[in-house]
DNA sequence: AGATAATAGTTACCTAGGTAACTATAATAG
DNA sequence: CTATTATAGTTACCTAGGTAACTATTATCT
């Protein structure tokens, strides 16, 4: 088994994937990291930097810089705890005002990258990608 | 099929693995993109920048400095090629020399990754993702 | 041959994400 | 209650990799 081409084939598709992501994103002058961000927050509702950390498997500081633009830019408000030492992040009206056109960009990039790869291919995938980071944490 | 979670999955693993093969080469003094370029180049024998460029699908610039740091570190040459604008990139003595120790890390670290997927499954991932890649380039 | 276009590489600057060292707050042990 | 320890977040600095703009050389077109 040659390990170093499955290493480095993931990789680049990796790559690729963000390159894409980021190309799609970038009318609204937005990056992946940040989507990946404002994604997680739609779906799961406020969480604090932490929580946020957590879930997207992310150290805490890229995690600092990419709230701090998002607040600059208005999508996201860092509101202090009943834990005094914690943030915890809100979506901006702004943000939600705008999110739909963010996800269709998404999901037409994502379609994209997935055309050519048949749906069962895809669920193996998942399944194999999912099962080996289970077994990885 | 939720294709976030496929991206974000396939993003983590990437991650996870880069993580891991640095901490494998943190002794030598190494990097994941150092070690990328020295496996191609004991691999294939020598390259112009461009064709380690095209090899291991990287911009030129990332390349210019993956490359001036392992001239800094005397595992490199550059040398001019026949075309004057194209510098040859050649494996040290001393490269040729530290290689299997590098080697037998990097092979441990995968062993260690790979380790609870079994054997189909690897195969299958790598078949997937080799065709998969295939597909977008 | 001479002007123009293409190519290899570099530099400057951007985001992504990692560690180490730090601050401020909360939790806990004595 | 106080001293110590743990936790949330920030700052500084590192590598990885991307684009844009540049230089030097080579290829091409007239």
């Amino acid at each position: 088994m040659n390990s170093h081409e499955l290493f480095h084939t993931l990789h680049q598709l990796s790559r690729h994937f963000t390159n894409h992501l980021n190309e799609a994103l970038k009318p609204f002058g937005l990056y992946s990291a940040q989507w990946a961000v404002l994604f997680v927050l739609k779906t799961k509702g406020t969480l604090s930097q932490k929580e946020l950390c957590d879930y997207l498997f992310v150290e805490a500081p890229p995690m600092t810089r990419t709230i701090q633009r998002l607040v600059k830019q208005g999508y996201v408000r860092q509101v202090p705890g009943k834990d005094k030492r914690e943030k915890r992040i809100i979506l901006t009206e702004e943000a939600l005002l705008q999110y739909p056109k963010w996800e269709r960009a998404v999901n037409e990039a994502n379609r994209y990258l997935l055309e050519h790869l048949p749906e069962t291919s895809q669920k193996e995938l998942l399944t194999l990608q999912k099962s080996w980071l289970q077994k990885l944490l």
